[in-house]
DNA sequence: GTACTACTGACAGATTCCGTCAGGAGACCC
DNA sequence: GGGTCTCCTGACGGAATCTGTCAGTAGTAC
């Protein structure tokens, strides 16, 4: 492996190995002496790469080299902030789990100032009632969504009464308190709305609908956009 | 110029160049000969780069072989996209368009067909009611907590009896329907908290508290967390 | 003091890299 | 078809860079 070659690996490997790094662990990964790993880091440096090497300990990549010039402004580091607390307040646990780790992705490839800023944004959520726990498995209902994959769903009616179908998922919908499903029904060729809270079970068919989720959402939204509103009159199970 | 360190500058030239970028062109900028520049953008390939070349014309950078390898999965792009949809519903103008911006600039970071999730992600938003516009500039407010300035503030209490006060502003914290200021007032040594809608007006002060804001706010945090709640009874302006 | 790491300089041999030259190919225009 | 403008590739001899080893220094934590 050429120097050139290996640099590019020095900082794949600060990226993916718990830092601190220790020039022996890089050594042993690239097959190199420890002294070449050394010298690696000061082309680095004298590259632009901020890395920060404590005796005893290993190395830190402070400042990724490669960033792009164009940053987040502080402003738009708090929305960042408030929306990913927002989603792990109400989201249910996988995504609320995910609006964590993107948050730690995205502040480390920012530079150390920029992460101060996140670490204390002005901006807090606090929710006074615990959402509560969604009746169905979230993670498989958006798992069913991006793999455009019919589901059979159970569900209590206006009326109180058991009923099934076979939908088509395109979205789910967070509104002020509750989550909704819009999804396309082929019997009755209609788009339809369900509360989550009404849908008792579901289960994943093997049907796909594949490409048309993105196409018949639009067309969905295009009508809910005609109607002006999504009515309280219809963000229920339609009969 | 050694070739490890010359590698650094190509991806920056490709960055800050106008596409297409000629191997001419780089060559001048870079000092060595065309045919060097072709190696160059050979060991960048073998590295990871996409680099388009067009006879004719020149080449493209498609794909930052700087990307850092952990990317964004699906589920962390739903989180960040129902974040920042949800600060645009709610958020104050400035707050809304710099949550529009962050989700632009972060697309803009990704693999086209992570590019692709963010475009058609199934989480969306809605709001049945329209937030209320907050009674102060909230930019102002937020610019006040960032430069850790005192603000003197007028506010109606729970009695409705307009009142004044001089406070530190330390953050500002999203609830379920309103937003509520935290802050420290120094007449008083003790926390406080303000509905912001009760607050009919305030301006800034010279007084700084520099760089007290994130410790005191931790303070007041760890004081909320041992009363286990923000109780409704408390969550009004105290007299 | 010990252990664990980062850090630096020097040297001889090994390896990679470079410019030049030659030739091929695709896209666009006249 | 020819001309222009670029990307593209291989080969060669000389130049430049790189490497591992060895020796020594220094900081931090226990």
């Amino acid at each position: 492996m050429s120097k050139s070659a290996r640099l590019f690996r020095v900082m794949h490997l600060f990226r993916c190995l718990p830092a601190p790094v220790t020039a022996a662990r890089m050594a042993e990964d690239l097959g190199v002496s420890e002294r070449t790993v050394y010298r690696d880091i000061e082309s680095l440096r004298v590259a632009g790469a901020r890395i920060e090497g404590e005796s005893g300990l290993g190395y830190t990549l402070s400042e990724d080299i490669a960033l792009p010039p164009q940053t987040l402004s502080q402003l738009e580091i708090e929305a960042l902030v408030l929306g990913l607390s927002e989603v792990q307040h109400r989201g249910d646990p996988a995504l609320s789990q995910a609006a964590s780790d993107a948050l730690a992705k995205i502040t480390a490839t920012l530079p150390e100032d920029k992460q101060r800023h996140i670490h204390h944004a002005v901006g807090l959520v606090h929710r006074y009632q615990t959402p509560a726990v969604p009746s169905v498995d979230m993670s498989a209902l958006r798992e069913a969504c991006w793999q455009e994959r019919a589901i059979h769903i159970t569900y209590r009616d206006r009326a109180g009464v058991r009923s099934e179908r076979v939908v088509w998922p395109l979205a789910i919908v967070y509104l002020d308190r509750e989550l909704m499903l819009l999804a396309s029904c082929q019997l009755r060729q209609a788009f339809r709305q369900f509360i989550i809270s009404s849908i008792t079970d579901f289960t994943l068919m093997d049907q796909s609908f594949r490409p048309h989720r993105v196409r018949l959402l639009r067309d969905y939204i295009a009508e809910l956009k005609t109607r002006h509103v999504v009515a309280p009159a219809s963000d229920r199970p339609s009969l």
